[in-house]
This record gives structure tokens, C-alpha cells and sequence, in this order.
DNA sequence: GACCACTGTATGGTCTGACCATATGGCAGC
DNA sequence: GCTGCCATATGGTCAGACCATACAGTGGTC
């Protein structure tokens, strides 16, 4: 009866162009900027349609592997792109948008990642941190909650970067880009900021003086200041 | 001369093709399961072509809201996906392949992750533990890497969700997914798989105890056990 | 020689219509 | 009632056409 024979390998044409396309960025050690053939020739060379190139390449977008452009000239056409994180955040927002996500679950999740960046930033001390310094900067002179939560992002994914881990600094900047509105919120509640830039403050002096500890107390006080009904 | 007359807002179809498919999937009240229009139909009803709408599906594809099926029958066309994280793989893996991480950052990720889950998860006790109970009976009887592997990841995919967060649970399970390669390199490595073991039933006894800090400790001994040459 | 306007062209974006592959639903024949 | 065939709906693919855009080259003007 040849009971299960084969699952007869189902490939749909575009994903044969797809795994081609990523074969042959790597192969060719295609950096971010480089262009790929464009949609036409891709089609010729592999044998298939334009529509199956076109979907492919619209899939890879969506990945953020690449970005289209048209028109002539050297930014036309498929382009490498640079940051493969905004598409993390697309689909962290549809998570938090359709599976019914509780605010309690991002902020843990905000608590566990920045803990690890902040601790680990203090523990390096080699790290750059002016970028720090000129995100505090900007929360001073903020004068709405979306200003001030643009300067907050911008200072916890410095301290992500600072960890020296990217797959956790580019988790970090998603998930506070696609949370960025309850951030807002949380800032709108709140009677006035100060508690909230004393937190940074000593953060920042924690990771300066190379205080691990500290600086995932601090951490973890600060966003308790900032979410005070999630601890009650 | 009117200086800027308008940012002649250039948005290509499929992309309004895609807001109106978002749109009514939120407006109706889609669940999982529930089928779309027929790429024919919505073509018609939005005014646009097939290809258009093709695209605007192979992107909600690629996120994983929906899935497409030809033929006929209640499960054909593009039905709604319950499971929106094997995207969230494709992204790993990609960030993994594409962007040169070291399996440091990685090793760090799954550190931070474990820890947390396992600690939140001893935290809570009334967590369902059967699951670690029958990953740790499967890993007894592997007898290749991979089918080691693979209880190892059912092992600490259970952890993360005994911890009561979805997010962090999803991301765990992308991440082992995506890195699953690695994990079966490093476990060829190791003489005899007795030490991750016993690490386990330690962090499943340190869990059952509601003991969260030795839970942590344990995680990071484990992690130390398969990795070892990270942590010189 | 420097600058500027026009035009040619390469490129992505879209539409149309056709055809194929597949899986179901239903009908005809047994 | 069962079996087997066929109509049909659906996604998958292709080819060709046309549009919009933006650069590159050309030629004219000063």
C-alpha cells in the first residue's frame, strides 16, 4: 500500500527564487548597498516569470533583507538594506495587536532585556557612551510625552547597544518601537517626568562607575516608576 | 511657485491592498481559520488587479497571518493563521545567517531568556509541568543529537511558557528554532550528554521546589555545561 | 567652458488575460 | 449504496503590455 510515500514536495516557484536570490547573496558576499539584478534579468536568468521574481523579492522585503527603488541610477532597483530590524518590530506589533498581548508581558519583557543591557554595559565599561549622554539631553528638553518617550527609547537602546550584544539591541529597539504608544501612555499618566530622568541619571552613573548590580536595581526601579500599576 | 505642494504620497497598491485586508480582518472580527475572499473576488471588490493582491497575500503570508491554499473546499484560499511566530524563526534565522551575529550573542540571548523563564516559572508554581516531565523522557531516550536536540528545545520551550509570558515564550521558541543547528553541533561536541541531564532534572527539581534563584543558577550552569568555551 | 533643458532609457509598479495544477463537489453509472 | 469520472473553484505561473519615475546623455544657450 506504500503507506506514506511522500509528502511530494509542494515548492511554489517564488520560493525556488527566493532561496536562489539568498544563495546568491551570500555566495557573492553581498553587502548592505549592493543592488541585485534587477527584476527582469533575475527572471531570465532563472527561467521563470516576473511575478515570481516580483514575489520573491517582495517577501524578502518584508524580511528587510532588501528595499526597491525605482527609477535609474545606482539606488534603483533591489537594494541590500542595511537594518533587518524594522521588520521585527512589524511583526512584534502584530503580536501585540492580535494575540491579545497584556501590557504585564511586555514590560517583563522590557524589565528581563534591559536589566541584561544595563548590567552588561556597566560590566564592559569600553563602551561608548555619548550616545547616552545626548539622549538624557533630549529628555530634558522635551516638552510633550511623545518627545520624551523618543529621548527614552533612544537612551535604553543605547544601553542595549552598549551591552555588545545586537541580537539582543535589535530585539530591544523593536519591541520599544512597537510599543512606543503604551509607552506614551504610561508618560501621559504620569503627574511629571522628574522621577522618571532621576531614574536615567543613575543609571547612567551606574553603568559609568562599572556597577553592575546597581545598575539593574536601578533599572528595575525605574520602570516600577513608570508602570506603578503593574506593581502593586 | 508653490514650494512644497505635497509630499505626492507615493504608496504602491498591494500596500492599500494590504491596509484594507488588515482592516477587515479587524473589523469583522476574523479568528483563526476563518477564510478570505478568493484572490479573484478581492481583486474585484478593492478595483485592483490580481497581482496586487497576490503581493499584499504573499506579504501577510511571509508575516504569518495567513496562509494559502489552492483547490477547493473550506480549507482553500487564504485562511487565517493561528500561529504567527514561524516568522519570527524566518527573521532569526536571517539575522543569524545574514548578519554575522556570534554564537556568543546568541548563547547570551538563550542565558538571559532561560534564566528569567525558569526563575518566573519557580516563582509561580502553579505552572503545568508534565510538559518538562515528557521533554526530559524523550531526551532519555534520544539516541542521535538531533533527537536530543529536539527534547532539549521542547525541554526549555516548556519553561518558557510555564513562565507565564507569551512574548517571552514566543521569542524563545524563534530563537531555538532558528539556532536549532547550533545547539546539535555543540551537543556532537560533548563526549556524553550524562552532565546536560542532570542539569535538567536539577532546574525541573529547582522549578518543583519554587526555588527561583537556584533555578537561575542552574540555567547558567547548564548553559555553561553545553557551551563551555564560551565562558574560558 | 559652464550651465540648463530636453529626451532616451532602465527600472519598478500595475493590469490583463491566459493557462496550469490541484482538490473538492456532485453527478452518472453500476 | 458505492465507484469513478468530470465540472468547477482556487491558487500558481507566465507573457506581454503600459505607466510612472528618475537618472544619463545630449545638445543648445550664454
Amino acid at each position: 500500500m506504500a503507506a506514506n510515500w511522500e509528502p511530494v514536495k509542494r515548492t511554489r516557484t517564488f520560493e525556488d527564487v527566493l532561496a536562489r536570490i539568498e544563495q546568491r547573496i551570500a555566495e557573492d558576499g553581498l553587502k548592505p548597498g549592493d543592488r541585485l539584478p534587477g527584476e527582469r534579468q533575475l527572471a531570465e536568468q532563472l527561467r521563470v516569470g516576473r511575478s515570481s521574481v516580483r514575489e520573491a523579492l517582495r517577501v524578502l522585503e518584508t524580511l528587510g533583507v532588501v528595499s526597491s527603488q525605482a527609477g535609474r541610477g545606482p539606488d534603483a532597483g533591489a537594494v541590500l538594506t542595511s537594518r533587518p530590524d524594522s521588520p521585527l518590530t512589524d511583526l512584534l506589533r502584530l503580536h501585540l495587536g492580535l494575540t491579545g498581548l497584556e501590557l504585564r508581558e511586555v514590560i517583563e519583557t522590557r524589565l528581563m532585556i534591559e536589566q541584561f543591557a544595563a548590567a552588561n554595559a556597566a560590566r564592559r565599561g569600553d563602551a561608548e557612551l555619548s550616545a547616552l549622554d545626548d539622549a538624557v539631553a533630549a529628555m530634558e528638553r522635551a516638552r510633550t510625552a511623545e518627545e520624551f518617550v523618543a529621548g527614552d527609547i533612544a537612551f535604553h537602546c543605547a544601553i542595549a547597544d552598549a551591552s555588545g550584544n545586537r541580537l539582543i539591541a535589535a530585539f530591544m529597539r523593536s519591541l520599544r518601537d512597537s510599543a512606543r504608544r503604551y509607552a506614551v501612555e504610561a508618560v501621559e499618566r504620569l503627574a511629571d517626568t522628574s522621577v522618571l530622568r532621576a531614574d536615567h541619571r543613575r543609571i547612567l552613573a551606574a553603568i559609568r562607575s562599572g556597577d553592575p548590580e546597581e545598575a539593574a536595581r536601578a533599572v528595575a526601579d525605574h520602570l516600577r516608576h513608570a508602570y506603578p500599576a503593574l506593581f502593586a
